[in-house]
DNA sequence: AGAAAAACCGTAAACGTTTTCGTGCGCGAG
DNA sequence: CTCGCGCACGAAAACGTTTACGGTTTTTCT
């Protein structure tokens, strides 16, 4: 049914040996007999079987990604460079959603294995030495992890949050509260980093409050426990907790940015649809799924003597959340 | 390096065909050397070959899907709910954005064909004619498009929309505008056909404006012009459209739903999340999703006499954007 | 011009499966 | 007792490629 490289070879009057060398190194094959094999080719609309010779070079020419939630626009981010840059490449894109399961996550990315080249793992949940272990199953690159052996995409979230603190304390806070998220997810722990070291150089108050589900619920229920704090801003773990932050306060009828300043984190669409829009720090999501592939790519012919972790900069984006503290 | 089948064979003293026998259909060898197998495979940790599997099969296990946006959480959530269907059918996914461009609709199919057993294709802006060209080149299903001849998952947009004018004159809305999306896409023409039927039947002024970009900026433009229509009620293509004719609206001073009423389309989270929260209408994403998948699985292994064409139901959300006009 | 080297291309093996065909065996029927 | 049949399994072909190897032609150097 399908068109093989028989065909081609028949009709190009050379062999199927000269047909695939034409196709996938040219400079093996006369040029005269490459345009013949080649005019064949396309006149039969022949694509190689990716199949049989994957089978023989051992490369599938696919790619994995794995993410904890495809509901999640800052993963979509990132699967949509991914996908993009791949597709420049040549690579085929495999897509699983663990569900924010770890369990899942290994499960995934092992049975990937065979079927890609690498897979590129989304800020997994798992502890490091499961990342050691399926790493060990397949070329492995990290998207928002850091972890010594393992290539990774960063973004520097450490870098945003501090901003976030710096420019608060030049609006004249110095009062603040912190939402966490997760206490395991790496992401909680970078920006918290960052804050506590903004806080320490700027001397200021912190009051740190959760973890709390880094969702809309979650901001609603941590938005309470933020004004208990008498603080004169809250600096939340996400852009959907913060959402949530400002519908309680509003339901609560306290007024932002008059009465608190709000921040929240990754610059979601909707952060700059809502009203005020929010004071948020955009991550380069685009950006670190682009490197995460070139990565990946490089990663497989390199000697791995040299595993590199490049960091993407992330941007404050002020907008009309906060305003210097009443008092 | 792998563990093949021949180390299975070796270790379990059988042949590799027996093996082969064991693994996929069980009923053909005596159940002393199939558990004599299964240990071996399992301590092993053997696992088929898909590409070789694949290769003489002609099946590949794989099944492909392409959306014209991967930042829209409308197709991610579809996204979502194929890829956790078809894993559990023990398929892979691939994934592909054409970003809205038809013309990367066609190739993106056909260079999935080879590597898959079927694709979905949700909601193509490609012309009929083209739409059955692809579907020569693999086992189509179609997201959001009904075309006769190849199953479909449909949602009844056309319902939704009706639903929403029925919604409208309950309140005593007696003109309306509508703001139309792309007029080429297949979506607005279903929300517009329904939208006509009711329209027709309550016998309401309808003031047919646009057609806009589907987006925040297509509402900030759309809004003005509903405004100068002198409506009661404005019926926006979608979601995103209707957020930017809220901020259109709220930066000229005319309040929602105390002045005019307004609705949106695709119930997306930041719907539930503005405020005042927008009326709108529920997809049912995850569903079609699953169908979709469903319906590909069944193609596969049917005679194609019948094409199924199954539509799921949409809901109207009725929230803060929506009241009875003040004359 | 002749030989060595290089360039080009064909033959065949290999990749890891599934599946057809054939073989040996036990067993029931005639 | 023999024939035939069905069952369980092994040998080998096949799927569509790539590539090592070797052979033939062309180029290059003296």
């Amino acid at each position: 049914m399908a068109v093989t490289i028989r065909d081609v070879a028949r009709r190009a009057h050379v062999s199927v040996a000269t047909v695939s060398r034409a196709l996938t190194s040219p400079e093996l094959v006369r040029p005269e007999t490459r345009t013949r094999v080649l005019a064949a080719a396309t006149e039969l609309g022949y694509q190689p079987n990716r199949a049989a010779r994957g089978l023989i070079t051992g490369k599938t020419g696919n790619i994995g990604i794995v993410v904890p939630d495809l509901d999640n626009p800052f993963f979509t981010g990132v699967l949509k460079a991914v996908q993009a840059r791949a597709m420049q490449a040549d690579y085929a894109v495999f897509v699983a959603d663990s569900d924010e399961d770890p369990v899942a996550e290994a499960k995934l990315v092992h049975a990937m294995a065979k079927q890609v080249d690498g897979v590129v793992l989304c800020a997994p949940g798992l502890e490091d030495s499961q990342v050691y272990e399926v790493a060990g199953a397949t070329s492995l690159v990290l998207l928002n992890r850091r972890l010594p052996g393992v290539p990774a995409a960063l973004m520097d979230s450490a870098g945003g949050m501090h901003a976030v603190i710096d420019h608060l304390v030049a609006l004249g806070h110095h009062r603040v509260a912190y939402l966490n998220g997760p206490r395991t997810s790496w992401s909680n722990q970078e920006r918290r980093r960052g804050l506590m070291k903004a806080v320490a150089k700027h001397g200021v108050d912190l009051v740190d409050l959760g973890p709390f589900a880094p969702r809309y619920e979650g901001g609603l229920q941590a938005a309470d426990l933020a004004v208990a704090a008498d603080t004169t801003a809250i600096v939340a773990y996400n852009d959907i907790m913060a959402l949530g932050v400002l519908a309680r306060l509003r339901d609560r009828g306290i007024s932002v940015p008059g009465d608190v300043s709000v921040t929240g984190f990754d610059d979601l669409t909707y952060a700059s649809l809502c009203s005020p829009a929010l004071t948020t720090v955009a991550m380069p999501v685009a950006q670190a799924g682009r490197t995460a592939v070139n990565l990946l790519l490089d990663w497989l012919d390199s000697d791995h003597t040299d595993v590199p972790q490049i960091v993407a900069e992330t941007q404050l984006i002020v907008r009309g959340t906060t305003t210097p503290p009443k008092r």
